[in-house]
DNA sequence: GACAATCAGATTGTCGACAATCTAACAAGA
DNA sequence: TCTTGTTAGATTGTCGACAATCTGATTGTC
């Protein structure tokens, strides 16, 4: 029998395919920071019943891009200066133990794909797409998780790399400028196609701390003038 | 005006409650691993519609201690060998981040901290009382996190406990002894009071790799009779 | 005018019923 | 006997309606 590995079936619930909208608007900043997201609004937006929205909603509270309050509603996480540090810190830990498990299972395959999610960076960097550099460029910093073979490493990343984007999508809205069209990702990637594991996890680190200033101030702009908004949670 | 400190209300919902009572009966290992949520009954048991439970069971499985495949139904994840080691390895990382973190924070309430939980430990100890023991531990253990100042990093840790008090429950309950009656957080408590930050980290890695490798014993036997439970997705 | 009590509107939480899907047993045909 | 088609039962997914709670405005009182 001819051996072929079939992918999973897609998943057709509602509720699945309400999680990813959401997700993907709140990952992009079409929804803000701090708005209430209106249940009834949203279900005739979308044209569901409340049960699977809802359902939505509280695996994004799970992940952590949402908040909940009893009985008054539930809303965009908000941004602060110390979760972006916090977040960070922790991304700088993690990336040097996903490179240590990493670094000796790496393969052809593995540099194929590194190549690969180079490219589509690249492309995305070249089309002036600032939603899909910042996605394309997390999957690339994601191969070294997927690679590490550690589960619980790589959900934890995950988790992590929606409020990195997140907060990405919020920096590049704010300045409303044109991407910057140079490769910031050319050492990294030639790092780890390299032999000196301690220099690509010091690399890691550095370019990290690159854009990391840039978020910071864009951060602490946000400090200021909170309290101010709308509708936020008390 | 006086300043005095409340907590958070609790939360009222049956949601919250129905999450919590999952949790804890995953968490005990009343709730075997592999073992399907049957919606209707539960339901009917704890007298409340699938509504909230639905809800709740949605927040458990981003929580990662369920696991749910559309219209087949939502199990209690598996152990694997594999898990227990994923979930250690990274375990250690954090600690000594954690460490790293919350050492300059030390403080007197820190201290008297640790000592009263320290003093919640050995009195489930005394009572042999298995499951408050793990609960205690693991509490005793995550004073760290609470002081390093790291809102992920807490997070991130919480997620983990949540599999690594499954795991020792599960234990536990499988070679169904008494609790030994021995310290074995005496060494721990007193180099985190001390003043030697590498050796503390040096010793939460030592010491978690004591118990980890009766756990792993344990999660070995479970792999070799897999597949044979009644109702286990596949 | 300041303050507490009351009330209406809006929103979230929960319920019971129906629709969609899966599973397993059974029947039919090669 | 093996495979395929059918069907009944059970379970999950979704819906619309009702109950509980919150918010803000209004009223009444001092």
């Amino acid at each position: 029998m001819a051996k072929l590995d079939f992918s999973p079936i897609a998943d057709t619930t509602r509720r699945a395919e309400i999680v990813a909208l959401l997700r993907r608007a709140i990952l992009t900043g079409q929804l803000e920071p701090g708005q209430k997201l209106n249940e009834l609004r949203i279900s005739e937006q979308m044209r569901v019943s409340r049960a699977p929205l809802r359902e939505a909603m509280r695996e994004l509270v799970q992940e952590g891009i949402l908040t909940s309050i009893p009985y008054a509603g539930t809303f965009v996480i908000d941004v602060t200066a110390k979760d972006i540090i916090d977040a960070y810190s922790l991304n700088k830990v993690l990336d040097e133990f996903a490179i240590e498990l990493a670094w000796p299972l790496r393969d052809q395959r593995f540099f194929d794909e590194l190549d690969r999610r180079h490219e589509t960076v690249k492309a995305a960097t070249r089309a002036l797409d600032t939603t899909r550099q910042i996605e394309t460029a997390l999957q690339l910093h994601g191969l070294i998780y997927e690679w590490a073979d550690n589960s619980v490493l790589l959900e934890t990343w995950q988790r992590l790399t929606s409020r990195l984007q997140m907060y990405f999508a919020l920096h590049q809205r704010a300045r409303n400028e044109p991407v910057p069209a140079e490769d910031v990702h050319e050492t990294y990637v030639a790092l780890l196609k390299g032999s000196d594991m301690r220099a690509a996890q010091r690399h890691a680190r550095e370019h990290i701390d690159l854009d990391f200033e840039e978020l910071l101030a864009y951060a602490r702009g946000l400090e200021k003038r909170a309290s101010t908004g709308a509708d936020r949670p008390r």
